[in-house]
DNA sequence: AATTGACTTAGAGTAAACTCTAACCTATAT
DNA sequence: ATATAGGTTAGAGTTTACTCTAAGTCAATT
């Protein structure tokens, strides 16, 4: 069913193509708890703002490699209530912290394939059998 | 078999250790083409110095995502001799250009979570529903 | 009324990267 | 001599995260 623009309401296909993801794969998302979004009388799923501002963290939170399991362990600390924050800043500092090491890790390899780069373009078709 | 040490030579146990992976994984990667160690008269394994800094290599390309196809790519370019030395810059560069998308996205992620930590500890226990 | 297109479900299939098992071999230690 | 601690192989099994299929529903167009 179309959904009347302007609502702030999207069918799933709307997000798929927001997000860059297929419908397939936010249907996994809701098995896997992480997304509930409601349904209209037809059964079909709708999402609002929030749902679309809550995926686009969860996309972020998926490209940093935080791993399906503990994005969903974070959404259900959500919908648990209050008492949970504590739990959720942990989870996010820990993620952070994550996040952190990557750069560092990403960094350090980014100036060991500076040199390598480097080298290849000095030494190239002259036989120095680099690595 | 154990080896003479300081003869750098390492058993598959040892580089295993070294590494941080299990023996398992460094004979899978052997299976993938990534890597050739010579063998001893008992058929055994045997990694030198030259495996290990190729292997460091590969753990680096590896934590910054590029897949095992890859790097099988780049290890059967450098079997192939000089005349694929475009390549494997064509390939490293390509790589860089990943390892610095991937730190662009990292660090807007970082900040982020920044946000969000500060928020939730500035909200803690106030219950005000943030996500 | 029938076709089209987009949605629904349960469940099967796939790809990547390991991870493990079973059966066997071999050198050193008791 | 035998037990143990390592190594070997082929191949099966596991985990994660999708990705797809089949059969069906529903609303809007022709």
């Amino acid at each position: 069913m179309k959904i009347d623009s302007g609502a702030c309401m999207y069918t799933i296909s709307d997000v798929a193509k927001l997000l860059g993801i297929t419908a397939h794969t936010l249907r996994y998302y809701e098995k896997e708890e992480i997304i509930a979004p409601i349904r209209n009388a037809n059964g079909e799923r709708v999402y609002d703002d929030s749902n679309l501002a809550w995926l686009r963290f969860v996309m972020r939170l998926k490209q940093t490699q935080m791993p399906i399991s503990q994005i969903r362990e974070y959404a259900q600390l959500y919908l648990e209530g209050v008492h949970t924050t504590q739990a959720r800043l942990n989870l996010l500092e820990d993620h952070r912290n994550s996040v952190q090491d990557q750069i560092r890790n990403l960094t350090a390899t980014e100036k060991v394939l500076n040199d390598k780069i480097a080298a290849y373009k000095n030494f190239i078709n002259k036989g120095t059998g680099i690595r």
